[in-house]
DNA sequence: GTGAAAGCGCTAACAC
DNA sequence: GTGTTAGCGCTTTCAC
């Protein structure tokens, strides 16, 4: 014999209205007792809500959100890898996907994933319009600037990181590309390189800024910036391999280079060692984004760093912002280079710092002075 | 002066009467024309549809969901780094979370993610319990076996990538861990090495099977299993690699590596260089996964690969599957080993196959022959 | 302190 | 074909 069920409502989940049978008060009560208002009195609170622990009740949060007229959902959108852009697979965009859950997570907000390609723009809006999410969180400027221009237009509130450009009507969120560019040219300098190769696309925005601090850095120690030292290499894998296959066969006269992402420089690194040049002795190599692989691979890879865990609040704050209407800004994050073995200085017995910071009290999170 | 706005709802979005009113037909009939019910006069239902288009129109899926009593989002739980257990940042589980959200997202499902550690996994029940998610995707079985059993019977529907281990009652979806820790194994082997180094945790599941896969293996080729060539080395990336070190300085008495995954290998790919080995000539080394790094590295990893796009479609199939009530089942994807430069057998001029796979027909997307 | 009642935006009988 | 109506499960005045 199965158990009876209430006679209108066979099948379904328990409810609000269940819990107010069981306590014997009404569900007002219970809805109030729920949201801990203090309306209530002890007893009867503490009374529903044990109850409501006990049969492990949550109250249907799509009828919440429907009363209430707004939701609790973030959405955050990934590129579904197109053509050789950056792609999802990329590990520092997981990365900072990783910490955009937990800091919508810890405040209370539910995180809604999507893939899009630019064929599917208008999904995108859709799930604010939809009432899915409240904002939206896009990685990558990958989309075309006038598409998220004009979704900051119709009013959708979104946040971006990528490259943070000012004049902008939307909220962007981003390292300081020009600074990490010129600290890791400055310090392939400062060991001692003069023919430094700079692998990126710079169609891509934040490439371009690397790009720039890159020849900032040049410039100002007094070097000329060769057209023939720069490769535009994809960050997509097998690509990167690829082009730097090619880039190696036919260019043979540098003694550094500067990857606009960990990635790149690894497989550079292991491409060198098959030539038999040697990291860092014959080459020095630094690489952008300072994954946790970085340390782990040998030689350990000197990368530059942005902030993940603080990127992901910002991301957060800025998408919350924009929903209530504030004026979009521009957040640059710091962003330090990390030393480690693929660039030590060849040759000097000189004892390196580890850490080169933007600024002096950066040192959190890093530990000092070996080599 | 500002847009005089209509009576009663101020501020609020765009929703289904309006577009009644402006096409002059009521609420119902642009739900239905919304909905593409042919109940409708195709010339209405044209205005209706454009009138929405043209208005970047979509309707409240929260009230939809609530009407009708389901909801199309699935929720999927990623491990939150808490010791040194599998973390989400590793790429496999990453590249996972991107199929799932592809997977999802073309059978028109949400995405829901989020992160939880052990302390709150009653979350995770809420998350199906308050209508948020119809089902959920629970990626690893860092979770103790108990907790999935216990929602399982509770009635949540999950499904768990991991280990398939028969008997349990909820679905399951997981590469053949012992075929593939014979495969490793057995090419280790072939490769000419006798003292085969087992790296990895027992304590999982996943990683118990592969060493059951292994042993097979040996104890096949009528080797005997030596305890002191097994070491557990976890799967976190600094605890990792301080536990290659300590190894390689206790231990030097082995020939080949098989880890448990790419990221372990790629790390003691390095630590060997660092220390005059040379791989595959002196080391031959197996990684678990084919992340798509393991091709780009150098030297270009050997490594046992999981299907992902399908792992993310049975995981959708089983979520489903479970809500519906059925059986719960375990899936067992094919699981290759994808021969690269990390095993070459040394000192031979033989051509390689690049491929071996687990049955005749795999030549899907693999190429080449077999030895 | 608690209950009754209205309604969030939508869908699905049921009428016509 | 289209409109009318009654809720989906919850929150929140407004009474008492």
């Amino acid at each position: 014999m199965a158990v009876m069920r209430s006679e209108k409502r066979p099948n379904t989940r328990m409810q609000m209205i269940d819990i107010a049978r069981m306590a014997g008060v009404s569900v007002s009560t219970v809805s109030r007792a729920l949201a801990g208002s203090d309306l209530v009195n002890d007893a009867t609170r503490k009374k529903i809500v044990d109850l409501a622990k006990s049969l492990r009740f949550s109250a249907n949060v799509g009828a919440q959100n429907l009363r209430r007229g707004q939701s609790q959902t973030i959405a955050v959108v990934l590129p579904k890898s197109n053509a050789d852009q950056q792609p999802v697979s990329d590990p520092f965009f997981i990365s900072l996907l990783g910490e955009l859950a937990d800091a919508l997570t810890s405040r209370g907000y539910d995180m809604l994933l999507t893939r899009v390609n630019e064929d599917h723009i208008d999904d995108v809006e859709g799930l604010v319009v939809s009432g899915r999410a409240l904002g939206i969180v896009v990685i990558g400027q990958w989309l075309h600037h006038y598409v998220l221009t004009g979704l900051a237009a119709r009013g959708v509130p979104i946040a971006v990181w990528g490259a943070t450009l000012p004049g902008s009507n939307y909220f962007t969120v981003g390292g300081d590309n020009r600074l990490g560019g010129k600290l890791a040219t400055e310090h392939l300098i400062a060991c001692g390189r003069r023919r430094i190769m700079f692998l990126g696309d710079t169609r891509l925005p934040e490439v371009a800024l690397r790009f720039e601090g890159y020849r900032d850095a040049l410039i100002g120690a007094g070097y000329l910036v060769n057209p023939g030292l720069t490769a535009a290499v994809p960050f997509e894998g097998k690509a990167a391999r690829r082009s730097l296959e090619d880039l190696f066969d036919h260019t043979a006269d540098f003694d550094a280079l500067f990857a606009c992402s960990d990635l790149i420089a690894m497989t550079a690194n292991g491409l060198l060692n098959a030539r038999g040049l040697r990291v860092p002795d014959d080459v020095c190599v630094v690489g952008y984004d300072d994954l946790s692989l970085a340390s782990q691979v040998h030689p350990t890879l000197t990368s530059v760093r942005q902030p993940l865990a603080a990127a992901a609040q910002a991301l957060v704050d800025a998408v919350l912002a924009a929903r209530e209407g504030k004026a979009p800004a521009l957040v640059v994050l710091e962003t330090t280079l990390i030393q480690r073995e693929s660039s030590q200085l060849a040759a000097s017995g000189v004892n390196k710092p580890k850490v080169a910071a933007r600024s002096a009290k950066s040192a959190k999170g890093t530990k000092g002075a070996k080599r």
